[in-house]
RNA sequence: UGGGGCGUCGCCAAGCGGUAAGGCAGCGGAUUUUGAUUCCGCCAUUCGGAGGUUCGAUCCCUCCCGCCCCAG
């Protein structure tokens, strides 16, 4: 399975001249199958490889957990791999800073009505950020994720790289990674790009790691049970009123115990027995009303964007033909990017169903695998 | 208290003599590095109540109860 040509591709993944050996490579290892066999593929590469493992929330209520990462049981999971595969390793407390950069943004957003994308915001923050920041300190010439994407340098002799969609479409984790900035995509690597989920357990399996069958994570990493209501509850037990649930006309339907319990394109969970589903169509926040409508009523063209991290070519008026995603589990679809006087305007060419404020817009050059991510932005209200 | 209509799972709703469709809601599961969506499974031995006709009734008859509409 490790054979000379998954070697040569992890180097040509990282992409530095010179003796393997003297380049230390940083990575982020998170306790799981991924960042742990992007580790151990570095290592077996030759680099200089330095394992970091974030301590992100408390780690008492998390160490049973399944699924979990950055915390309790994964973070002696990391320090076990890392001591298999021979490398050392560093636990770095960043509960303070995740406290902020992560659940109190994901608490506001709940609270303001829109649905926040916390993966999104760690990875921009916590770890493409403080600790790549670490990781420079260390004098690391790159840092290394498990995540999967690609990147490749441009190939016209300068350092800049581009990220691309993986070769393992299901697991496609671009979508979480669209606020990655230029400087921070130069410095970054990703080893599993070329692979496939299959393939990475198969490795672990080779090489013996304990966490080759460890469940795929999966839910808010730092919600203990699933139940992030009962987390904002906690963090702001003033803030989370019951309100009503409304039709379109203003018809007063049912009621609710928290806008936070619902995002746009929610069908479950409201409670209302009719001739049809009905799906969440828009919160107020201010009026503490859920309103709600049939499918239909979901479908939306024109997607504001916020928060634009842009990639690819400047834009402009003249809209510019790429596919959008606006949610992690779809394929992208057509679209268009123009940049309007209030900011930029993704026009899905065959509209979108439950476009959710606070939830990710992520622009590819294409559909499919090896595909360019242009970038991406948060969705805004339309 | 004259006439007409209706009453089937929490909601909507088929069935109209042969032994209770479906949808919604709910619950459970699968999928998923967010939230959702989607998908799969479960969910009325019983048809407002009481009698009667019939081999057999939710479907036919009688009475009662409860709604609705039109006439008052």
């Amino acid at each position: 399975m490790i054979g000379q040509g998954l070697i040569d591709g992890v180097r040509e993944t990282v992409g530095l001249a010179g003796d393997p050996g003297s380049i230390r490579v940083v990575c982020a290892m998170s306790g799981g199958v991924d960042s742990t066999v992007a580790a151990a593929l570095l290592k077996q590469a030759g680099f200089d490889v330095v394992g970091i493992t974030l301590q992100l929330y408390d780690h008492g209520e998390a160490v049973r957990r399944k699924g979990a990462c950055c915390a309790g049981q994964d973070i002696h999971d990391a320090r076990r791999a890392a001591s298999a595969i021979g490398i050392p390793h560093y636990v770095l407390d960043f509960e303070s800073r995740f406290r902020e950069a992560v659940i109190d943004e994901f608490v506001e957003s709940y609270l303001g009505g829109e649905t926040p994308i916390p993966c999104v915001t760690c990875n921009r923050t916590v770890k493409f950020a403080d600790l790549l920041a670490r990781s420079q300190e260390l004098d690391a010439a790159a840092m290394a994720t498990g995540h999967y994407v690609e990147s490749r340098a441009r190939g016209d002799g300068s350092p800049t790289r581009d990220m691309f969609t993986p070769a393992d479409l299901s697991r496609d984790q671009s979508y979480f990674l669209f606020g990655t900035t230029q400087a921070q995509l130069d410095y970054l690597r990703f080893p599993l790009g070329a692979l496939t989920k299959t393939e990475t357990r198969a490795i672990a399996a080779e090489l013996g790691l304990d966490v080759a069958d460890k469940p795929d994570s999966q839910d808010i990493c730092f919600v203990p049970d699933g139940d992030y209501a009962a987390l904002i509850r906690k963090l702001r037990p003033d803030a989370v009123a019951p309100g009503d649930i409304v039709d379109r006309d203003g018809q007063v339907l049912g009621r609710h115990e928290g806008i936070i319990h619902y995002t746009i394109g929610q069908r479950r969970g409201l409670g209302i027995a009719g001739a049809e589903p009905l799906y969440v169509v828009k919160i107020d926040a201010a009026a503490k009303r859920v309103v709600v409508g049939p499918r239909e009523a979901l479908r939306q063209e024109d997607i504001p964007v916020t928060g634009l991290n842009w990639l690819g070519e400047p834009l402009s008026p003249t809209p510019r033909a790429v596919y959008a995603k606006i949610r992690s589990a779809r394929p992208p679809v057509p679209a268009d990017i123009r940049l309007e006087g209030n900011g930029p305007v993704v026009t899905i060419r065959g509209g979108e169903h439950g476009v959710s404020p606070g939830q990710a817009c992520v622009l590819y050059a294409g559909e499919g695998p090896g595909q360019r991510v242009l970038g991406g932005g948060f969705i805004g209200r339309g």
